[in-house]
DNA sequence: TGGGATATCATGGGCGTCAATGGATGGAAG
DNA sequence: CTTCCATCCATTGACGCCCATGATATCCCA
């Protein structure tokens, strides 16, 4: 499995390190990329996280909006100047620095959950609330995922 | 065969373990997925699950919905974050976390059901509820499965 | 055809390993 | 000297691996 998949709430503790889910490692260590790239996340109070595949999209991202242009560049710099590149110890734990653990409202506890190309840390309540909405707003949609109102291909009859 | 198909009905003993059906461990090894992808349905009481045929069709799904908003992470989150790769140890059997037993109401027993390109897992006595009133809502699309229809009778393969 | 031997699968339990966490040590920087 | 940070070690609980059992289905051969 190359994606991040999952959630996982950890306890940060007295020194300010928290454990990385260790599968989130695995997908790191297949991408590449020594330690986690991990910005404050635009739209929530929360923090992506990702390896290079993550860093590639951010470049391809700045490339398409504004290609050549002085606005590029601080665009640039708003994303790459707000990122930090966190390492993994050898126990697995990051230190996340005071400015990111502010945009999040972290303190002793933080939870890891997984988008598939990257991952986000949230403080867990606010987590909670967003995962809710989330759930929701996936529910208007369930026609298309559905519950597998079996696709044409699908049809089952014989057994083995 | 390269469909899930059929009903089982498993024991989840003291350790929380519980042995997936060997029909369906063999279409999952067909589709080369090491382990089970697994998620609470969106519109029961119930676990989605599957192997790589799944998460491709998850995926495609959503690149459909939100190609690059901030509403994708929402909804990667909710996909995601919600679901679990469970894996399968040596004997066949896996464990499945708490959170998702809660979505499910798991506790002594659980239902593989296969539905082709996929399988649900419920709780026992909540599945008979939904297969009686999945039957009848069956008659009425009778005709749109023509000769293939098998009577519900036929579909169980649980010993016990 | 019947009955015993064999293979397969679900299940239970023991045990070693590993992940998450807490704490200690040593060194670099202020 | 004190603070920060990285490495290292210890503990605990969960999980994976291994083996044993029982039940069922399959096969073989007289």
């Amino acid at each position: 499995m190359d994606q991040f998949v999952s959630t996982f709430t950890n306890k940060i503790d007295a020194k300010g390190r928290i454990s990385v889910p260790v599968s989130f490692r695995t997908v790191l260590a297949k991408d590449g990329f020594e330690g986690i790239y991990c910005y404050p996340s635009l739209d929530d109070a929360a923090l992506d996280a990702g390896g290079q595949r993550l860093v590639d999209k951010i470049q391809l991202l700045l490339e398409d909006i504004a290609p050549y242009s002085d606005e590029r560049d601080h665009l640039a710099m708003a994303l790459f100047g707000a990122s930090e590149v966190l390492s993994i110890d050898q126990d697995g734990r990051i230190k996340i620095p005071e400015r990111l653990c502010d945009h999040a409202a972290l303190s002793s506890k933080a939870t890891f959950v997984g988008l598939g190309g990257k991952f986000q840390i949230w403080e867990p309540e606010k987590f909670q609330d967003q995962f809710s909405a989330g759930r929701k707003k996936l529910s208007e949609f369930k026609g298309l995922l559905g519950t597998d109102r079996r696709k044409p291909g699908d049809a089952e009859g014989a057994r083995e």
